[in-house]
DNA sequence: TTGCTTGCAAATGATTTGCACTGCT
DNA sequence: AGCAGTGCAAATCATTTGCAAGCAA
């Protein structure tokens, strides 16, 4: 697991270095902790970070997304919540969301209905003259607390 | 097609009753541009009505939401954008969404894939504890202008 | 030095809210 | 009179940005 961190690292620093940026301990700090958990809101990766700003975490955020090696989620709750790319993790995977307390969690759906459903998007895509870049899938519930 | 406007209408009055509230002419107004038109920002909406206070039309979604005719979708975009919601309109879709430009398209899918993949959604909901309430596929891509 | 990262404090901007006013019952 | 809906202006709050200081090449 330690080497897969590191090689998590390594493509990190390798995505940066493409947009010329410095892949700094701040930053690093920022990938462990999403690398750790589920898809976290600001205030939750403050929490589990020593010695960071608010705005470095923003700012941090901000090269991480532009470099591709995070993605902002955006539901309805207050905070958005920012995950590893797909690109990192190796896994196509969709949001379970809780619509009591905001909770997000990775889930994956069968091989064979990703498939079904990429052949059908592509087509609705085309049909609409539009560049297909993927797709978001976020299932809506109420989890065991909250329902 | 007056004739399912004034349905709508009826429907919407019907879910604000249940409430306590009134189905005033401004919510009739913002009811009907929404009808007409995909999902809105604020702007939008404001845009296509005459004489609707900024604070009126937040307040009046906030009545709608509540009521269970209004939906809120929110994307990266700075402004959310709010749709009739599927009870009412009765058809389930999802959104196709310009990474450029950020507007929304209503698209459907095949009976079939949607079959699929309520039974699919379904069975990780439960796998996970939580209670079933929808889901939500947005199709991220660029339109023929932005693209 | 030169340029980039950092953190504090201040700014921004979508959305919400306080309050006084209007219109309906 | 009494109660909701409305709009203006002010407040809120996540996120962004200006700026001065620190650090690395």
């Amino acid at each position: 697991m330690n080497g897969s961190r590191e090689g998590l690292h390594e493509a990190v620093r390798h995505l940066l270095m493409r947009e010329g940026n410095v892949y700094t301990a701040n930053l690093k700090t920022m990938v462990d902790v999403l690398a750790g958990d589920g898809p976290l809101t600001l205030p939750e990766l403050l929490d589990r970070t020593e010695e960071l700003a608010q705005s470095s975490a923003y700012r941090g955020l901000g090269v991480l997304i532009e470099a591709g090696a995070v993605r902002r989620i955006v539901h309805d709750s207050d905070h958005a919540r920012y995950e590893l790319d797909e690109q990192l993790t190796g896994h196509h995977h969709h949001h379970l969301v809780c619509a009591g307390c905001g909770v997000v969690i990775d889930v994956e759906l069968p091989t064979e209905i990703e498939h079904l459903l990429d052949r059908s998007l592509d087509a609705v895509a085309q049909s609409h003259g539009f560049v297909l870049d993927g797709h978001d899938l976020d299932i809506r519930g109420r989890c065991c607390n909250c329902a």
